[in-house]
DNA sequence: AAATTTATGTCAGCCATATTGACATATTTC
DNA sequence: GAAATATGTCAATATGGCTGACATAAATTT
């Protein structure tokens, strides 16, 4: 089956890909949050989890930067991450007001189990591509963010590459 | 600039495929909940009057399985649209237990405003992809849709094609 | 050394949007 | 007439956002 399309270069809004970002989101979040709901663990956690987890050491601050939400909305998700061992606190070893963030392998675990589903369907996505498929997809969604927002996007994704 | 990338076909899950999803959804919905905000409204009121003014006649039932919320999660959203002039209820003319769902004027206007703005960030983003760009995108897309409600999306998006 | 700024946390209260369960009504179908 | 269907409503609850005010510890500036 192929996917619906709407005419283009005829100043029609692009209606079909509207609606398949909100279906394929939807879809993309529901694997992880049947497992979150194992946990008592919601959206939020899986988000700060996630980030944290791929950036060893991150600042609260940082956090609230990528999130986009505020301190107190992270506060309560976060702290529950904390009094459950999914995350651990330490002082920043230079500036001692930082509380950088590490995921304990408990975290690292729930992590990981969550990031597999998102991984498989994303692949089973890809599969269905040409071979430059992936490139594409992925200059797609870089191009659908904030340009004042990208390189800071950048920064994060490359932060922990080899 | 170049978007992130991590190295595929070395088993590493598609980290910058799963970060670029969430930043481009954060971003995607950003510009519409801005002008919501004029009008007291939220995302979900987006998505009802959005899927409602896309297909003129839908019934209540039809947008529960559409958005996977619950018939009280959507009545109160409901309500407020109709109570405020944006959609208006008919009974089904064959089934009159029916309500029939339409956009008014001022309903359609404030739809199209929002598929504007949504319209504006899909084009830049497809400018910056090399021609079967638009097509592997709504591919990809696609075919991260759950297998078993492509079909229900794809009748959804073609119902209202010329 | 004192004053200011920064990173963080916390308390109290509010709002939007989702949930479940139970029940009511009108209408259609068997 | 009975059963099933489409819808609405009431009550209670949870999650995850928000704002504003205030507190603390540590770093930086003067």
């Amino acid at each position: 089956m192929d996917p619906p399309r709407t005419v283009q270069g005829t100043g029609e809004p692009p209606y079909d890909l509207i609606e398949l970002l909100f279906f394929a989101y939807r879809d993309f979040t529901s694997d992880p949050d049947e497992v979150l709901a194992e946990y008592g663990f919601g959206r939020a956690h899986h988000r700060v989890l996630h980030f944290v987890n791929r950036n060893p050491g991150l600042r609260v601050t940082d956090l609230l930067a990528i999130l986009k939400i505020t301190k107190q909305s992270l506060g309560r998700v976060l702290k529950q991450l904390v009094d459950e061992d999914f995350i651990v606190q330490e002082p920043g070893p230079v500036d001692r007001r930082e509380r950088l963030l590490y995921a304990t392998e408990k975290g690292a675990a729930l992590a990981m189990r969550l990031t597999d589903l998102q991984t498989k369907r994303i692949s089973r996505a890809l599969a269905g591509l040409p071979d430059d498929g992936q490139e594409i997809a992925r200059r797609f969604l870089y191009e659908m963010i904030d340009p004042d927002q990208r390189r800071d996007v950048v920064r994060l994704i490359e932060r922990d590459k080899g």
